[in-house]
RNA sequence: GGACGAUUAGCUCAGCUGGUAGAGCAUUCGCUUGACGUGCGAAGGGUCACAGGUUCGAGUCCUGUAUCGUCCACCA
């Protein structure tokens, strides 16, 4: 059934109707097989409102090799597709949409919102999904999910009134991260810090009883407003006297004292620090400590609130400046000072947050954390590469409570109702009608949603359908591997990990396989505000999602950045027009032929050759990809193919096809389909359209490359020797190759060439090769040849004479041999010495030795060889 | 302040458990060699950041230094 293929391959052309056909096949599905192994991977979801970037296009790619191979080793493989609601992110971009209207959430109403909500994501979240069809992602698409469906909202509920009812999840009023842009709290993870330049003020406070005053200072002057204590550290001689005391506040009038703790360092500032309780972490757990009160002075948008007296209604910053002046203006302020230091920004919209202290939802982190910590240890979850696991153990030993509430109406609607009457919380997984200590029927639900990365902590499990004991749970959990980039590791794969092993009792997957960003070609990070993102459908448009592919994964070493630049996915392209070409010589050949994709028993050197390089190469390669070197992999299905079976067997190949020996090209055709098929099936996980396209063409059964079977390496393909004598032959080919192009003749001039070897039956055998690639009229093999004035070539078996005379310029052609023997001669003499080194002989490994005693016997033949020549050309 | 990563050919990067350095691109020369000029053949180019150490032997292991980068912490 093989078709004309045309001359350049056109990606465009075959990779939606391969895909279609993948997908009318059903292949993509996975049911629970009993009898076969499961390898499960899910996909980290994109957000709703994405957009296909360089990350996620690295990212699937990687998940979609390793589920392709674990495929066609034969392995029961899913790979569950979905997407993620984004809460803040999407709620965001919902809220700038009807800003242009001229809408707010609250005019509108949670309701309204609600169903704008939904239908942002009826438009926009199918979008991605089909971006990452257009990559060629094997996904079970009948298994899609998101975060918000049934599902999963089943899944949220249970876990939060688990963990509510075990008293790990709790309400409370502590210091969270406010964004004020956002008008939300965020958890610690969602803060980013970055240094600026700011101010430090000088500050005078007034003694109550008059006796003087004391020096502090401030970067946030504002917060002065809410001060409720002074604190300077217990041993600190300087300020012994006034421990006990108190302070008027200025601006305020508000008497506060000054309190002993620990926390402040004597050597920082003046060794006085205000405490403001509401507005600091620190000063927060001061103030625990110290009883103070605490006084929240700043409103959702960051602006002053009805207790910072006739600041209040001010924005922040203008409260500052007003503040600061009315200091001075008082003599309060003492001096300011330019100093650099770290703010922290949201990391959603980049807008400075604000410490608050405000009533929450939390996640009581240590007894999650303490198994997350002991069972990874254990060996449980596997980081590759390693070094991450380090990040996670630190980032799980100081962790600290979750804040999981979120003043927005996009997400998962946190499962608490207060009973109006008496107060009572009530935490269930289906809504209450009435309060179950008072009776009540006067209940409303708590207002607030969960942090996005509540849900998708779960994702491994709810997607297969938890709460639920489901067929699919059982199977195919724990997942196999996680695929992600080193940025999400706080953000998600910890906590999946603490959920898997809370809700489930097991890891949510057994590897995590991190991946760095892909970076422009100048090295910068891609980003919408620099402009410089490089548009992976855009890439896929002009060079094919196959080189798009090839390009990710070629050198991507795990854990490591990589440069992204148009070049190398052109390069990627021209690999995959060579396969195509290849191909199209194979099927040229095949055709009108009975060829079928079976090894002949009559094989030639150079078949037990080429065999036996795919044996190593398929044995390599699977090597590789069990240790996640996928680069490595796909690196050297790049040589095999363009260096061994392209550039040599193929050429070899064509002297068979020309010979007129029908029998010997008739034993060269099922070798070139097996190699290539066998090849083809190896890079399939890497470049599955080509490789489908070609395979269908060639002598196959079965329906899809994607479902055959892995080429195995076996022993009976292992033909040590015949790679040893094809080593000979080639190199005899390159050197004499390397002489005419030194000499500039063109390959078009023919001319005789004699071997002297002393292994001529090897040379035998390669004559036909070695007269048609190194370009001979004719070709004559002996022990011995005396051909004057012929130019000399001297490789490590042969001797090679041709004689073109009148091309041989005598004194240049002793100047090259005289440089070639001093080389040889240095060589030699390093070799030997390592021979005479006592210690080499005893403590270096046999095999080592014996190289290196073949080495030195390899040498001095050389060394003979070339006197003889220059010896011969001075006759 | 702490942790980690990088430093290899002009550029971008490979190099697994230590055995005298590789690729792609770029450069130079030659080639209509009946699959492919998105190609073929050939060449030049590296004291593997630096200094010590372990070893018969180090790009590869250890220690330190320098430069660049990332993450964590966040002292008001």
């Amino acid at each position: 059934m093989s078709k004309e293929l045309a001359k350049a391959y056109e990606p465009g052309e075959v990779e939606d109707r391969i895909y279609d056909f993948w997908l009318k096949g059903g292949y993509f599905h996975a049911e629970v097989e009993p009898e076969k192994k499961p390898y499960t991977i899910v996909i980290p979801p994109p957000n709703i409102t994405g957009q296909l970037h360089m990350g996620h296009a690295l990212d699937n790619t990687l998940q979609d090799i390793l589920i392709r191979w674990r495929r066609m080793q034969g392995y029961c493989t899913l790979w569950v597709p979905g997407t993620d609601h984004a809460s803040i992110a999407t709620e965001a971009k919902i809220m700038e949409a009807m800003r242009k209207e001229g809408l707010t959430k609250e005019g509108i109403g949670r309701e309204a919102f609600l169903e704008r909500a939904w239908d942002w994501k009826e438009k926009f979240g199918g979008r991605i999904v089909s971006q990452l069809k257009k990559m060629g992602s094997s996904c079970d698409w009948d298994r899609e999910r998101f975060t918000m469906d049934e599902g999963c909202s089943r899944a949220v509920r249970e876990v939060f009134v688990r963990l509510y009812e075990k008293g790990l999840i709790y309400r409370g009023e502590r210091i969270i991260n406010w964004c004020p842009h956002c008008k939300t709290s965020i958890s610690d993870a969602e803060v980013e810090f970055s240094e600026h330049d700011g101010h430090f003020w000088h500050l005078r406070y007034p003694l109550t009883d008059g006796s003087g005053s004391i020096e502090l200072a401030t970067t946030r002057p504002e917060t002065m407003l809410g001060d409720t204590a002074v604190a300077v550290h217990p041993d600190d001689e300087r300020y012994q006297k006034y421990i006990g005391k108190t302070v008027t506040l200025p601006l305020v009038g508000r008497e506060i004292p000054i309190v002993a703790d620990t926390y402040v360092e004597q050597d920082f500032g003046t060794g006085v620090v205000k405490i403001t309780p509401a507005h600091d972490p620190n000063d927060f757990e001061v103030g625990l400590r110290h009883n103070l009160p605490v006084i929240n002075v700043m409103n959702e948008d960051g602006s002053i609130n009805e207790n910072g007296g006739k600041y209040s209604g001010l924005p922040g910053l203008e409260a500052r400046r007003r503040i600061v002046a009315d200091l001075e203006e008082q003599g309060y302020l003492i001096k300011v000072e330019d100093i650099k230091h770290n703010v922290g920004s949201c990391y959603r919209c980049g807008t400075t947050v604000e410490p608050r202290v405000s009533k929450q939802w939390f996640v009581k982190m240590e007894p999650l954390a303490k198994p997350a910590i002991d069972r990874v240890r254990d060996g449980e979850v596997h980081f590759i590469p390693e070094r991450f696991e380090k990040i996670y153990f630190h980032w799980m030993e100081n962790i600290k409570d979750w804040c999981i509430s979120r003043q927005l109406w996009w997400g998962h609607r946190i499962p608490a109702w207060y009973c109006e009457d008496c107060g009572e919380t009530i935490v269930s997984r289906e809504e209450p009608h009435t309060c179950p200590k008072c009776g009540s029927s006067h209940l409303h639900q708590d207002e607030d949603t969960l942090d996005t990365w509540f849900s998708s902590a779960l994702w491994p499990f709810s997607t297969l359908g938890w709460p639920d004991k489901t067929p699919e749970l059982d199977y195919f959990y724990p997942t196999s591997t996680l695929v992600t980039g080193y940025d999400i590791i706080f953000f998600w794969v910890a906590r999946m990990i603490f959920s898997g092993f809370e809700h489930m009792g097991q890891p949510p997957f057994q590897n995590v396989l991190i991946h760095g960003l892909v970076r422009d070609a100048q090295g910068r990070k891609m980003s919408k505000s620099l402009g410089n993102g490089i548009d992976p459908l855009e890439i896929i448009e002009k060079y094919g999602a196959d080189a798009l592919r090839f390009t990710l994964a070629t050198g991507n070493s795990p854990g490591n950045d990589m440069r992204f630049s148009d070049e190398k996915v052109s390069a990627s392209r021209n690999f995959a027009n060579k396969i195509w070409n290849a191909a199209r010589f194979i099927l040229m050949n095949i055709e009108g032929h009975d060829v079928k994709n079976e090894l002949p028993d009559d094989l030639l050197l150079e078949d037990r050759w080429i065999i036996s390089e795919f044996n190593g190469v398929a044995k390599a390669v699977t090597d590789n990809l069990e240790k996640f070197e996928l680069g490595m992999a796909v690196q050297k299905l790049y040589d095999f193919l363009w260096d061994h079976f392209f550039d040599w067997y193929i050429e070899i190949a064509k002297i068979r096809m020309q010979s007129g020996d029908e029998t010997t090209a008739q034993n060269a055709r099922p070798i070139l389909v097996w190699v290539m098929t066998g090849t083809l099936q190896l890079l399939h996980p890497f470049m599955p359209f080509i490789t489908e396209e070609i395979w269908q063409s060639l002598p196959h059964s079965g329906e899809s490359i994607m479902v055959s079977p892995w080429p195995q390496a076996t022993a009976e393909h292992d033909f040590p020797k015949a790679e040893e004598e094809m080593r000979l032959i080639m190199e005899a080919i390159r050197a004499v190759r390397n002489r005419r192009a030194e000499m500039n003749v063109p390959p078009s001039r023919k001319a005789s060439l004699y071997v002297a070897t002393a292994v001529p039956e090897t040379f035998q055998k390669g004559s036909a090769i070695i007269a048609k690639l190194a370009y001979a009229s004719e070709i004559e093999i002996g022990d011995a040849f005396e051909v004057p004035g012929a130019v000399t070539i001297v490789t490590s078996a042969a001797k090679i004479y041709i004689p073109m005379e009148e091309l041989v310029d005598k004194q240049a052609e002793l100047a090259r041999l005289n440089k070639e023997l001093e080389s040889a001669r240095k060589q030699l003499v390093g070799a030997q010495a390592k021979l005479n080194n006592e210690s080499f002989i005893s403590k270096a490994p046999a095999n080592i030795v014996e190289g290196a005693k073949q080495n030195v016997a390899k040498l001095t033949e050389r060394v003979k060889l070339l006197e003889s020549s220059i010896e011969a050309l001075n006759a």
